[in-house]
DNA sequence: TTTATGACCTGAG
DNA sequence: ACTCAGGCCATAA
C-alpha cells in the first residue's frame, strides 16, 4: 500500500473546506493540496468522490469557470448553493473564486 | 514500454 | 466563441 492515497485525500480535504457560495479551480484545489501540476488528478479525484465522502466537487470548475462538459448536472448545483453564472455559461471567477487566506 | 484517454491549462489561428 | 496543438500527470490496456 503506497501514500499515493494521500493526494485524493488533500483534494478532499481542500475542497470541504470551501465554503458555500465559492468556488475553486482544479488547478487551485491542486496546488493548495500541496500538489502543484496535478490539475487532472485533481478533476479525476473528485470525478471518483463519491457524495457520501461530504465532498462537494461541484465547487470545483476549471480555469474559463466553465463547469465540466460531461458533468451537466454540476451547473444546476452551483445554482442551487447561490453561484451566479455569466449569460456565456461561465461561473462569475472574479466574484467566487475563493481565497484561503481572504476567507470571505 | 508504448499508446490512448481524460470532470486540465495555455496559447495560437 | 470555436477548434487545434503542445504540455502536464496518472491510469488502463
Amino acid at each position: 500500500m503506497t501514500d499515493n492515497n494521500s493526494f485524493y485525500n488533500d483534494i478532499y480535504e481542500i475542497v470541504k473546506q470551501i465554503p458555500r457560495g465559492r468556488v475553486l479551480t482544479y488547478k487551485q484545489a491542486a496546488t493548495l493540496a500541496g500538489y502543484p501540476g496535478r490539475a487532472r488528478m485533481a478533476g479525476r479525484a473528485l470525478g471518483l468522490a463519491p457524495a457520501e465522502s461530504g465532498v462537494p466537487c461541484h465547487r470545483v470548475v476549471n480555469s474559463q469557470g466553465r463547469t465540466a462538459p460531461l458533468w451537466p448536472e454540476q451547473r444546476r448545483l452551483l445554482e442551487a448553493e447561490g453561484i451566479v453564472f455569466k449569460k456565456n455559461g461561465c461561473v462569475d471567477m472574479t466574484r467566487h473564486k475563493w481565497n484561503m487566506d481572504a476567507d470571505l
